[in-house]
DNA sequence: TGGGGGTGGTTGCACACGCAATCACACCGC
DNA sequence: GCGGTGTGATTGCGTGTGCAACCACCCCCA
């Protein structure tokens, strides 16, 4: 269609097409969503295939091991790693299951539960962490200038209001 | 290669810690890890709030609006909607049981089927394209600046080698 | 003209996930 | 101390999805 050009600059809106986005927000807006899908399916496999592990699983050690006392609390940790606390619940279970990690209860609040990691764990950790990260850099950082990802980052945050991310030990 | 070569980091570490990610790569791809859960999260939620639709049928109906004569091959859709081809067939099923396509037989193939809107679904989406639209901008268009725009249709570029779409009709 | 390899689409199956209901417990006011 | 309210975690259920097997068909070549 010929109604492409959106002539004025930086500034947010002014005189668009009502009813598309034009090649340049199409571009940057479809090229996310495609580059999310086809990263993380690629991370994904090449976890599953090199380490048996697939990429929910490898998230939730790598936080458990960077985490102070390597556990952290359900909810927190369901945040963390973007998944629902059902969601977590599930994962963990299997995670459990496999001996990588395990569920301590929190003794100052008994509805709470730590996720602590095994050693077993850390050893499978371990492993993943150079090929997970090779493939984050490889497939995505690389490509980008040092300069650009700092903007990046920093439109990341201004795009989501309240990210902190300072779970806390909270519990003795 | 013939990529922008990344400069020598500015930050305070020394060439590579080999087993995290710094602060700033850090920032920049799970920033990204976040805000597409976020976003799609939110444009799902609302997109079903306002008119009953899911994204991913959203997605479906939009490209069979903007494809010449109203109609995409079952595998080009599947391709361009980011899913697989049976996960497609099924949100076909879907979205033919309740009138909003329909299929048909190829005459030059008698494989392949042709997804085509059907007046309903024509306009359920003129219904829903507003409301996606503006929510695709006001969350994650607006946060830039239209330079930014540019720089990051061509990074996300620059990650995937080859997608070009070009579906193109095929099929008298 | 007949067979073999490749492709488009669908189906069987398994699975990971979210939502809502639920349970156990913490916290607060009285 | 004792209910009422809120919160952490789990479970039942439904659902959307991918993979692999499959079928129907196209195309090529002998």
């Amino acid at each position: 269609m010929a109604t492409t050009a959106k002539p004025t600059p930086a500034g947010p809106d002014e005189g668009r097409p009502a009813d598309r986005l034009d090649e340049r927000d199409l571009r940057a807006w479809r090229g996310m969503l495609r580059v999310h899908a086809t990263l993380t399916k690629a991370l994904d496999a090449e976890l599953e295939a090199e380490h048996g592990l697939p990429l929910s699983s490898y998230e939730v050690l790598m936080h458990l091991h960077d985490a102070e006392g390597q556990r952290m609390r359900m909810s927190d940790l369901a945040t963390t790693v973007i998944l629902s606390r059902s969601g977590l619940t599930r994962l963990v279970d299997r995670l459990e299951r496999d001996g990588l990690i395990e569920r301590q209860s929190c003794p100052s609040d008994a509805r709470g539960s730590f996720a602590t990691l095994t050693p077993d764990g850390s050893r499978r950790l371990q492993a993943a962490r150079a090929t997970h990260l090779a493939g984050v850099r490889s497939l995505f950082l690389d490509h980008f200038a040092a300069e650009e990802l700092e903007v990046l980052g920093a439109a990341w945050e201004r795009l989501l209001p309240g990210v902190a991310h300072a779970p806390g030990p909270g519990c003795s």
